[in-house]
Order: C-alpha cells, then sequence, then structure tokens
DNA sequence: GTTAATGCAAACACTTTGCAGCCGC
DNA sequence: GCGGCTGCAAAGTGTTTGCATTAAC
C-alpha cells in the first residue's frame, strides 16, 4: 500500500473510524487507478484480489471518505466518479468532455477570480472542490470541426 | 400558452417534428414553474390538466428539447433540473447551495474570462451552457459563520 | 465484550426502451 | 395513409438500506 493511503487510512483511525481491510482494499484502487475512478472501476479492482468485496461497501467507503474530505467527488451525468484529495499545493478542477466522456484537470489558479468575483457580487461562497466545466476536449472539438474562438 | 412556447413549438415544426399537445404541455409546464425545475414536477403540473400524461414523455420531450438547444439541462447529484433557454443577452449560470439546495443565476459574463483561457490553453471548448458551481448560498454561508474571504 | 462495519439481498429513484395503437402531417 | 409520437409496462442503471453476522477496538 502507497504512502499517501497509509496517512490517509491514520487519519481515518484518528477520527474514531475502524480501520478495515476493505477500507484499505478501497484506497489502493482509488490510488492505483489512478486519477477520477468510477465505482465500478474500484469495485472490480478489489474483486481481484479479494472477490467477496460487495459493492454497498465500496459506496459506504466512499461516503465516509467524501464527508472527512479525503476524496473528491465529480457528480457527472453517468455515475460519479472519484479522486484522492490532493496537497493544497495541487488543487485543480475538471473539465469533462461530453463527447469521449474524458476528465480533464486545469490548475485551481484558473478559476479563483470567479471564485472571488461570485463572492464579492453575491456573497456565494463557492466550493471549488466540486468544479466541473463541461464541453469539448482539443481532440474531439477538433474533430468536430468546432472554432475555438466562440 | 405564453409567447415564448408558441415560439418554441414553431421552431419543432420548422425542424420537421410533430407538434403535439404533450409538447406543448411540457413547454406550458416549464414556464409556468418558472427557473430551474425537476422532471416530477413537470410531470405532476401536466397531470393536473392532463391525467393520461406519462413520465415517458416527459422525458422523451426533454430529450428533445435538450438536443435542439430549446432547454438547458443541469445535472446535480439528485435527478437533472431543466430551463428553457433564453435570450442571447441573458445568458447565465448556475450557482448551487449545498446547504438548502437553492439554484442561483449570474451572468455569462462573469465566466468569460475563465472559458477563454481554458480554450487558449488546453484547447478545451466549455459548454457554458451546463456550467454549474456548488458551495454556499449567502444565507447559508452567513449561518455557518463561513468567511466569505477565503 | 461492544459496537461499528461487512456481505448479502432487496428496495429505491431516476431514466430508458419495446411495442401496439393513435394522430399530426 | 405514412411515420413519428404516445401510453403503458417492463427493464436498466446507479445507489441506498435492513439485517444478521463478523471483526476492529
Amino acid at each position: 500500500m502507497a504512502r499517501r493511503d497509509i496517512e490517509i487510512l491514520e487519519r481515518l483511525k484518528a477520527q474514531g473510524h475502524r480501520l478495515t481491510p476493505q477500507r484499505g482494499m478501497v484506497l489502493s484502487a482509488i490510488a492505483g487507478l489512478g486519477g477520477h475512478v468510477g465505482v465500478d472501476q474500484i469495485f472490480q479492482r478489489v474483486r481481484e484480489v479479494y472477490p467477496y468485496m460487495d459493492v454497498a461497501t465500496v459506496y459506504r467507503t466512499l461516503q465516509l471518505l467524501k464527508r472527512l474530505h479525503l476524496v473528491t467527488e465529480i457528480v457527472t451525468g453517468s455515475g460519479a466518479q472519484y479522486e484522492l484529495v490532493r496537497q493544497e499545493t495541487d488543487r485543480h478542477h475538471h473539465m469533462v468532455c461530453e463527447q469521449c466522456g474524458t476528465t480533464f484537470d486545469f490548475p485551481a489558479s484558473y478559476a479563483e477570480s470567479l471564485r472571488g468575483e461570485l463572492t464579492r457580487a453575491f456573497g456565494f461562497v463557492a466550493h471549488l472542490d466540486h468544479f466541473t466545466v463541461s464541453g469539448l476536449c482539443a481532440a474531439c472539438a477538433g474533430k468536430q470541426g468546432v472554432s475555438t474562438g466562440g
């Protein structure tokens, strides 16, 4: 298990939660798959090493990790995706391609001015952990002949 | 039926689609309810005047309207929401409060610079029709004592 | 030993689909 | 009349829940 996972398990324990092998396996799966992963990907991955794993446990574990802000949830049209929360210095947001479904990252800095303006103008405190822009990625936009100017 | 609805029905017809009472009722319901509405709200509203209405028809109609860019879909964690596409001059995006669930609008202009930067830096063509920021609205942030500075 | 977490199955909410009959064109 | 649209029912997908058993503490 990676250093990152153990660190997270320690935080679970510190908050009074039990440190079960299943939780460890879910974390390993997310870390191993890397980036943004769906529930089923995690589930299948864990099954490879522990065939008794149940989807409900995956969901429950993800809910817990989400509640503790250890993973981030990205709600797409077809099933949520999850990823490990990164270092403060590596904050980022998401661009989801409507065509091919791929999720891309962009540095949080790009959205900071928007965030500031929304707070200033409307008093709305944006949680940019859960911030997703949909559209067309460069490849798909190219295929469709979409101008990148408008 | 409102002027706006008729206008939309005419566009349906112009594109070779049939102009059925059901479609008119769905449009009336969205317009009558105003703002961002869920499928079930639309369904119930139409049922009041036409008890034979089926949810499947509501879904099919919304898919059609979405495909023709006559309504906008907002994907939230629990069921999509829809609203009539507004005039070009009235484009806007959404802020959804995680606490109270209310959806607020903000003018599209606030997001234009972000949009431009994403295209410039990543070639990603953001569809800002489907653009939603989640966070805390002014009221809920106030209750929680959240600083609007960070 | 307590109590939380798991595994299993069943329920749930939301959305889609197959198909016969109907109705806008 | 033709073909798209509807109503109905059934299925599909993603997620949650009740409960007895298991295992972390």
